[in-house]
DNA sequence: TATGAATGAGTGTTCATTCAT
DNA sequence: TATGAATGAACACTCATTCAT
């Protein structure tokens, strides 16, 4: 009932999100996480096991946030039946939700890049199978009016040209601006254009592509 | 001639580079790089000013030689006339060329993925004008065949949809095809597809507008 | 009578008793001795002053119990009058008790070995004094037989030569089987011999002495 | 040539005997130690893996020395051929390099009281085996003297009754004498006509059974 | 050029102990 | 009595960097 009185737990999360975003995680201290939480060092490990698993919580909310998202989006009829209004609706939610989260996307890319690890959290990003039911996936997707033999090729193609670009567009764009003197506006205009000729052409031959296959 | 001796400087630079690319920037140990040069710790302080500067070298050798590629490729005539092979080309090109440097391109997204320090190297990849004289900026991106007051959205759509999308299945290919069990030829081919129904669509529609624009 | 309930500082002495056993006293965590409790931490410092007043708290019920043991023991008759035979029960007494509380006298011995503390409390093995009433001392030692002027020897050689020695061998013997290869019985075979032949010829010694010493 | 001039490696591990024998391995602390060799903390790490690796090296070192003074001992002929005088003389030379090695004894005795590691040092004692060749030994325990099928009986008999009490004398003497008031002259009395009445008891036994089981 | 030795400033983590309730 | 939360002071160990030779 007082969310001024904030859980000291979050207090360290939210700090870490921003320290980690801010400087890398290897280069992030438990001493700046603790001291900009307001919080004593030793609280962190009172909470968590590790340096690292803050980043793993991190993670696991973003996931289980973006499942729930997608899930009372589409339960709350957001999707328009129109295939291509449908595509600019997802395209728009996630660009409003990749904006929101960039700081933890700018972390979870970098992660990904380590060779070291595990797979890549990163890919998650369009492969929801273990965060949210099938009925779900399928209405998102609409993988129904998709040919079916070419499930590959879509994952490929909505992850390389079309999650990565909008993710980059989003962790680059302020850098963007600065660095060739463009307003965010314009950016974001031309930025939208290009997405426009190229990943909802993709969207585009896909429809063709299924019309021509099942015809009538 | 003696290529026993004067190369220690080189010796530290290509273990710099492969630890680097083993561990990431952050993680890599000026110890283990004198250990994989086979050189005292001492002597790199000797040749370099601090560990960033060894990622500096790393860099700038690696803009020079690309530049030096782009250059020496447009020189040997290697470019077709016909805009559809050219861009098919360069594609190629930059595609054998992301592979071979993959390493560096890790830790250069990496670095780019900092939001504290300058200016993302990445953006270089699609600036060269202080890497390359005019002429061959012109010839390459044959931007006196497209619309003159488009600059900043090809740079854009270049960047966004054409080079991050390579630049990223080059880093995360080997990562995908283990997480969605595919072979590596599979997802190549997958990813080809992708690009001609995305990057190739908005080069073609740029050569119709501009043939609209300036007909006859 | 509710054997559930009023025992948490019980608890806290055994589970205190069991870590310090297995860890040693320096190693020894507050919170695993809590979580081996089954308590709070805070709880131990409810019943506590301090990890070491933990200690402490063992030793002085060791040493209480050691000395109800002895008097009750001395008291119900347990004591042969023949001499030599009186050795042999003490011996076999405490070699048994000994063994019963091995962990909490291997942490004394090392306790004892620091050398800034106060006096080592494995003193108090050859010293009750202040534990037990006068008549007891005299019944055990049978001090009234002995040179009335060596008791101070008689003090000595008991602690080094006799308490030392069955307390090394209770703490080592598990390792000194596997190390040297010996069944538990063969070394507890030998060690009854050395002991024969080292403290109980200063027994029958004493015993020669004072017989030649008070004649008749 | 300048014996002043020590090396900084020598001057670590003095200061790390001399804070480990106070303090117990435990409760030194790595910093005690740099700032009593008057050097910088990272300077141990340069010179040992770690904290422990200090330990074993001390340990090491010990067990060096103690073979090549029983080597150089018995090859310039200071063993007496007299069995009786044989036995005070090792006895004696034990003792005083007891006392000469008493800060790291403590340490290896406390060490050797931990149940979880390996064997305990302090068994190598009586076990030179792989320190010293076998001569050596031979000349040293006069094993060709005693009855040849109780080799382990004697390894007891000296370790529990010979070694073990020495040791702990040496290594309570001080606190004994302050707790039970007496001097140390008197405490040495007293235990050297212990030993005589106990361990040398044991010697004079074993070379009766020797002389009755192989007369003339 | 080259190196063995040396160091200041951290670095994540631990832990006995205390506080508020 | 009992507990979840909180903390100060370490602690072993690291690492980029420098110095003397």
């Amino acid at each position: 009932m007082i969310p001024e009185k904030e859980n000291n737990r979050e207090r360290i999360l939210k700090a870490a999100e921003k320290i980690f975003a801010e400087k890398g995680y290897d280069a992030s201290r438990i001493d700046e996480i603790a001291a900009n939480a307001g919080v004593n060092k030793a609280l962190i490990y009172y909470y968590f096991q590790s340096k690292y698993s803050l980043l793993e919580e991190l993670f696991r909310r973003f996931f289980q946030e973006s499942a729930a998202m997608l899930v009372s989006y589409v339960q709350h009829g957001g999707l328009d039946s129109t295939p291509s209004k449908k595509a600019d609706q997802i395209f728009d939610t996630y660009f409003s939700y990749f904006e929101e989260k960039r700081d933890l996307l700018r972390i979870m890319l970098v992660e990904s890049l380590k060779t070291g690890g595990d797979a890549p959290p990163i890919f998650k990003l369009v492969d929801f199978e273990d965060l949210v039911d099938e009925a779900t996936i399928t209405s998102i997707f609409d993988s129904g009016h998709y040919p079916s033999n070419n499930m590959d090729l879509r994952l490929v193609a909505e992850f390389f040209t079309g999650v990565i670009p909008m993710l980059c567009y989003v962790l680059f764009q302020d850098h963007w601006c600065r660095y060739f003197n463009v307003s965010r506006e314009q950016l974001r205009s031309y930025f939208n254009q290009a997405m426009k000729l190229t990943h909802e052409a993709y969207h585009r031959a896909m429809r063709d592509q299924l019309s021509g296959e099942s015809p009538r």
